[in-house]
DNA sequence: ATTCTGACGTGGG
DNA sequence: CCCCACGCCAGAA
């Protein structure tokens, strides 16, 4: 399967695989995908993602745990609520235990 | 067709 | 330790 896939559609793809209560970084993201470099257009796909319901673009964050792109959801806290509705603690758009959080597709997919 | 921008990341000073 | 600049590539104007 996602042969067909863009890149686009690839990270639909494993942003849909984040775990419940889990979160992940852009680079993490490109980098499974062989994009190291351009974890910008991860970002970019994710705001294409506004088309797919199944991808949980809130639990996508760069790589510092901070909610960057809250300012893309319907509100302005939206993405954090989202998150604390999982059980993620957020505060001033920064992950609390981030690192404990952190779901690395190379790592957990690596398929 | 060209130009600019963008939800990032890494490296260098 | 903090600040600045560059790279990446795809979509929109």
């Amino acid at each position: 399967m996602a042969k067909d896939l863009g890149f686009f559609q690839k990270v639909y793809e494993v942003a849909k695989v984040i775990p419940y209560g889990r979160v992940t970084s852009y680079g993490a993201i490109a980098r499974y995908l062989g994009a190291a470099g351009s974890a910008r257009m991860v970002g970019w796909a994710m705001n294409a993602s506004h088309n797919q319901d199944d991808v949980p673009a809130h639990r996508v964050v760069n790589r510092l745990g901070l909610l960057t792109g809250k300012h893309h959801f319907s509100g302005t806290n939206l993405m954090q609520q989202l998150l604390e509705s999982e059980g993620v603690v957020v505060i001033d758009n920064q992950i609390q235990d981030f690192e404990k959080l952190f779901w690395d597709p190379t790592l957990e997919l690596k398929s």
